[in-house]
RNA sequence: GGGCCUGUAGCUCAGCUUGGUCAGAGCGCACGCCUGAUAAGCGUGAGGUCGAUGGUUCAAAUCCAUCCAGGCCCA
């Protein structure tokens, strides 16, 4: 023994022992367990374990083949990978096929840009093998991404919308559509560019200053509007009406009024105008008229169903009411072509008004048209206004500058025009009907999915499912020439889309009609022998629409309907919609039995993101930055329900609160270094209160996650499991477990106590973390002491609730001392502020206690002093002197803070008036001297 | 403009369904302690007129209305 030997002593404890690192360097460690994972084929295995286990199907939305993800992309997938393997380790099968969506203008666009002029001389099946392509490089982008955020699923083996047996399956969902009568054909406008002849998507279009003329013009009434209003009776009354586009007067067929306008009849002399009535000074003014009077005021009710007379053709137009009629500019009374504008058209289906467009792809007036046959729409406007002021139909004509929009790639002006669309009727076949109820038999997500839902489907116009592009899967329908009924013979048919199963969709486009249809196929409606082979393409969400029927029905290991579909809130306009009605439409069902919906990304002040406001974080950078452990923290932390914020001061934080998660395990994992649970466990009849305390708050805990786990609610599994390791393990029991942990003997039985407890709840803990904190979950399952444990904690099941753990009246006991100490540390406080002590070891504690107080301290008396982690602790019934500290949450205790006395330990540090009785150990307490006996025995 | 949703300390969340211990937790921050979890650990403390304004009520973060800010989807 060396003189002043506390080193020697330090030698004598049982300190903390692991190679668990402190720092946990995910941005490295991350992408080697990754590929650990990999090399052990843990995806595979997990699957074989899971054989014959009740399934549960997430089914993967599909994100579109297109760039890099983003940080929305990355909190969905991180959310499916929650569920995933939550359901895997609470006893489920739970396999997870993730998807994207391959089809659609996007990408095609994008090839556009790159092909540039070459793609002018290309096929259309050499574009699609472009987009196909870009598709394919894009998947292994994202796919490497997906990866590297930790989520596990059959990343080998992907569903793709262009596979070619996706394909098929599309075409064939298409087709019983087109069997039950749902599928039809009917003019609806669109965006017509007419130098490149061809239809134009919302994204193709580009907005940029036009001169139109601004023409005002009267309607005559041939319905005489006498009865409404006594001074009109016999009078010439006109409805005045606003455009910038003459050239679609010729299409006219209506006059729109809103129905909450007040509309006057202003007496002009010669002739009567009805206009809105806030409008009539501004048109007087306009028309140059100085002596106007009102003689009437209408209800735009009353006025409904009136016909007027077209201004150019002797035929009539009719008054109707739609909210889309503004007061901004004009007269409040719109005029209305179906066949050209997008509103006009939905009014006038309301109506019944037909989709009438008489002009042809080049822009040019068809011979419906006899007098302007040939024109080009904008050349025509100019002898438009000559006629009409001819006539004496026109009111007044300007010029004015505004937005109006121009083809992306030609620049020009485009035109609304209407053309044959293909559309999926809500109607005919009860399609919305079934949808709406099959709504009720879903479980909604937050619980106002629901109505937002059935607003959208009770309210939507029929399936527009046509669309005039290149990269798709084509609307696989051949219709008669002569008739136009769609050919629906199935054999005919299933050959078709067995070609398509073989060589993908693009057979379609590569072979005439002759070479699809066998010989002599003929028209069961007409005996046509000609058919027309339709070369739309489908929207795209049809595509995914369908996954239920390509994924969940096609493949052998998942189920339909699927027990769950999780997605933003935006795809109830979006996949769930179109899901929903491709499953109703073609089984009667929904594809989902539960739909959850997260909200969206949205920066620091809660605004959305985007690349002008400059406040875009990118996943790779947070993961660069945190890795991927902190992301997937991120995402468990929200409440996912509502829109999650995400910003430097939130990252920070979650950093903070994962490096405690791990240094609390690391803690425990270093005390487990002697302990092996098969030999060293206590029972728990046998193990000390503290200890049984602790493992009682475990397990509610555990109950919490696990009731968490199943309802989706990650929050408040982060918030629980975080408070758990912060409060009761670090600040409570961990803190006080150290004494004992240190200086006892290794073997003994209350250190074997609290190493069993330990052990315990590391357990647990990892466990109820895995998959959230997967890579660090396993880092840990790594370091565990004892054996037959699963290989990974992935195959490891979650923990159960245990009852044999609940101990409520220990429970209540504790909890109350817990309030006890907490006026300890306080009074605590105030002696060190005092200088009197410095750390709590330096301090003698009296507790003036009286009634009940008392009655419930004195169980914990012969404790006091390491549960409060001082030197000494005296419990008395005697009031408290007048220097103590009041409690203000206990009733009737005082606290007395005294130095302790005694000399300090040098190997426990606690003061002891014994410790210079042993001449052997003069440095030490008579503690310390018994376990170094003990440590002697047992080496001996 | 319409439909659906959100707004509690600097941050992440409880509480709101069933009005009255409802103004809470953890983090962060400030200050202090420890140096045998040490690029760790412990303690104490300060911080919110519950988005705003009206209303219902004996009583409202909690119910109602309006407004403001924000999000998604439409127009």
């Amino acid at each position: 023994m060396s003189p002043g030997g506390e080193m020697d002593y330090k030698e004598t404890l049982n300190l903390p022992r692991t190679d668990f690192p402190m720092k946990a360097n995910l941005a490295q460690r991350e992408p080697q367990q990754l590929d650990a994972w990999q090399k052990t084929d843990l995806y595979r295995r997990i699957r074989r374990l899971s054989t014959g286990r009740r399934p549960f199907i997430l089914h993967d939305g599909p994100p579109y083949a297109n760039g890099h993800i983003h940080i929305g992309t990355a909190m969905n997938k991180i959310l499916k990978d929650f569920i995933v393997r939550s359901r895997q380790m609470a006893g489920f099968d739970a396999v997870y096929v993730p998807g994207w969506d391959c089809h659609g203008l996007p990408i095609e666009h994008n090839v556009d840009k790159e092909l540039g002029e070459k793609k002018l001389s290309m096929s259309q099946a050499d574009v699609r093998r472009q987009c196909r392509a870009y598709a394919e490089r894009f998947i292994d982008v994202q796919r490497d991404e997906f990866k590297r955020l930790g989520v596990t699923g059959e990343w080998d083996d992907p569903y793709l919308t262009m596979a070619y047996r996706y394909e098929a399956i599309i075409a064939r969902e298409c087709f019983k559509f087109a069997v039950d009568g749902s599928l039809f054909r009917s003019k609806k406008p669109i965006h017509w560019c007419c130098s490149c002849q061809t239809a134009l998507a919302e994204a193709e279009i580009e907005y940029a200053d036009e001169s139109s003329p601004s023409i005002f013009v009267k309607f005559p009434m041939i319905d005489d509007p006498g009865h409404l209003a006594p001074d009109l009776a016999g009078r010439a009354v006109s409805v005045a009406i606003w455009t910038t586009t003459p050239w679609t007067l010729p299409a006219n067929l209506a006059v729109a009024l809103h129905p909450d306008f007040t509309y006057a009849a202003v007496d002009t002399g010669a002739e009567v105008l009805i206009m809105a009535e806030d409008l009539v000074d501004g048109c007087m003014k306009t028309f140059q008229v100085t002596d106007y009077r009102i003689v009437a005021r209408l209800a735009a009710a009353d006025l409904e169903h009136k016909r007027c007379r077209h201004p150019l053709y002797d035929r009539p137009s009719l008054i109707i009411l739609g909210t889309h009629v503004t007061l901004e500019a004009g007269t409040g009374c719109v005029h209305t072509a179906p066949g050209h504008g997008r509103e006009d058209y939905e009014v006038g289906l309301t109506y019944g008004l037909d989709s009438y467009s008489p002009v042809d792809d080049q822009g040019r007036f068809t011979g419906e048209v006899p007098d302007l046959a040939g024109q080009k729409v904008f050349d025509a406007n100019a002898g438009i206004i000559a006629r009409l002021r001819e006539s004496g139909a026109l009111l007044a004509s300007e010029k004015i500058r505004h937005s109006y929009p121009h083809c992306w790639r030609c620049k020009q002006p485009v035109i609304f025009r209407a053309t044959p669309q293909w559309f999926i009727s809500m109607d005919r076949t009860g399609l919305r009907r079934k949808s709406l109820e099959a709504i009720d038999t879903v479980t909604w997500i937050p619980s106002w999915g629901r109505e937002r839902i059935y607003g959208m489907i009770e309210n939507r116009p029929d399936w527009c499912v046509s669309r005039q592009r290149a990269w798709g899967v084509p609307i696989a329908v051949f219709y008669c020439a002569k008739c136009e009924r769609i050919l629906t013979d199935p054999a005919v048919m299933d050959a078709v889309y067995s070609q398509f199963e073989a060589h993908g969709a693009d057979v379609w486009f590569e072979k005439s009609t002759a070479e699809l249809l066998p010989p002599g196929t003929a028209c069961p409606g007409c005996g046509g022998t000609a058919f027309v082979k339709e070369t739309d393409i489908l929207d795209v969400w049809f595509d995914s629409g369908v996954s239920h029927a390509a994924v969940l029905e096609a493949r052998e290991d998942l189920v339909w309907p699927a027990d769950l579909y999780l997605e933003g809130s935006d795809q109830h306009r979006g996949w769930f919609h179109s899901s929903l009605l491709t499953a109703v439409g073609t089984r009667g069902r929904a594809p989902y039995k539960a739909v959850l919906t997260h909200g969206f990304v949205v920066d620091a002040d809660g605004k959305k993101m985007s690349k002008s406001l400059g406040n875009v974080v990118a996943p790779s950078e947070v993961i660069r930055r945190f890795g991927a452990e902190v992301l997937r923290l991120w995402v468990s932390a929200a409440d996912y329900r509502e829109d999650v914020r995400i910003s430097e001061t939130i990252l920070k934080q979650l950093s903070d609160a994962y490096r405690r998660i791990r240094n609390t395990c690391r803690f425990m994992l270093g005390n487990l270094y002697d302990f092996d649970p098969a030999k060293d466990a206590v029972d728990r009849d046998r193990m000390m209160e503290i200890d049984r305390f602790a493992l009682h708050r475990l397990q509610e805990l555990v109950a919490k996650c696990r009731r968490a786990y199943d309802r989706y609610e990650f929050h408040t599994i982060h918030h629980a499991l975080h408070n758990y390791c912060v409060t009761d393990l670090s600040a409570f029991y961990l803190d006080v477990l150290k004494d004992r942990l240190y200086t006892t003997a290794p073997a003994d039985p209350a250190r074997r106590s609290a190493q069993t407890a330990m052990a315990t709840i590391l357990d647990a803990v990892t466990r109820l973390m895995a998959p959230v904190l997967c890579f660090t979950a396993e880092e840990i399952w790594q370091y565990m002491p004892g054996a037959g444990r699963p290989e990974s904690v992935h195959m490891a099941a979650l923990p159960e609730p245990d009852p044999a753990r609940e101990d409520r009246p220990l429970a209540e006991r504790w909890n109350f001392f817990l309030d006890v100490r907490g006026e300890v540390t306080r009074a605590l406080e105030i002696a060190r502020a005092d200088k009197r002590i410095g750390h709590g070891l330096d301090a003698s504690v009296t507790l003036y206690a009286g009634g009940e107080t008392h009655r419930r301290l004195a169980v914990f008396a012969d404790q006091l002093s390491t549960l409060l982690i001082v030197s000494a602790a005296t419990l008395m019934e005697t009031a408290a002197p007048g220097d103590a500290f009041q409690a203000e949450t206990v009733p009737e205790l005082g606290v007395g803070i005294e130095t302790a006395p005694g000399k300090k330990c040098a190997r426990c540090w606690i003061h002891d008036p014994a410790v210079g009785n042993d001449a052997a150990h003069p440095d030490i307490c008579p503690r310390c001297r018994a376990a170094l006996d003990a440590i002697a025995a047992s080496a001996g």
